[in-house]
DNA sequence: ATCCCTGCAAAGCCTTTGCAATGCA
DNA sequence: TGCATTGCAAAGGCTTTGCAGGGAT
């Protein structure tokens, strides 16, 4: 994952690992990261695809979806002042958020 | 997707919609949803469940999802403070922005 | 010897698609 | 009549699961 440039999908996690572990399984890449993510090393990511992307859980970062050619952009600025109003969500523990900007990336938008 | 009160998914718009018009197929369902998606009448969420969940396209507010039942809470003012800052995409046109925060309810907190 | 990890194949969802039938203008 | 909408069934994509084989402790 941290080889790979961003935001891979199982898929290319996959051909990745087969680079060096030829018999790698698909279903051995999903139950490590399955394993992953539980262990709270990796963050499954939601991006509309219907089809999972995986990060390393190293930063509190998000991501621009091009909803074109879903090209997918880092956003690490974009909490700056924003929080979770304790009377919006009374009694919640929060350990993680998500958050995804869609729209057409510079090529697109022609 | 009005009368159901939040955020449904496919299937519980469908066993909605059957108790006016029984005949009425998933097929259609899923037809008419993403035509209300491509016209901006509905936003389709993805709460990370590997299914689709959809909101009327009213008002720009967000989720919190518990990671244990699944419920899924509205959230009115969490972007107070919030913007894209242009440097951080430059050239893009932003259309819609999702934000879900995941974590434990005040009942599966325990 | 036991236990966990692996790979394969099958099954499971969710969603889309092809096609024929239907309804409406 | 012509066109868009519908329903059904099949297919498609992503993910999970059962099971048996193999390696490590």
């Amino acid at each position: 994952m941290r080889d790979n440039e961003g935001h891979p999908t199982v898929e290319d996690i996959h051909r990745s690992v087969q680079q060096v572990m030829p018999d790698m399984s698909l279903a051995t890449i999903y139950h490590t990261l399955n394993d992953l993510v539980e262990m709270g090393e990796a963050v499954q990511l939601n991006l509309g695809e219907g089809k999972s992307r995986y990060d390393p859980a190293n930063e509190d970062h998000h991501h621009v979806v091009c909803v074109t050619c879903r090209r997918v952009l880092d956003i690490r600025r974009a909490f700056n002042g924003l929080k979770l109003l304790p009377e919006e969500a009374p009694g919640y523990q929060i350990v993680r958020r998500e958050l995804v900007f869609y729209g057409f990336c510079p090529d697109c938008r022609q």
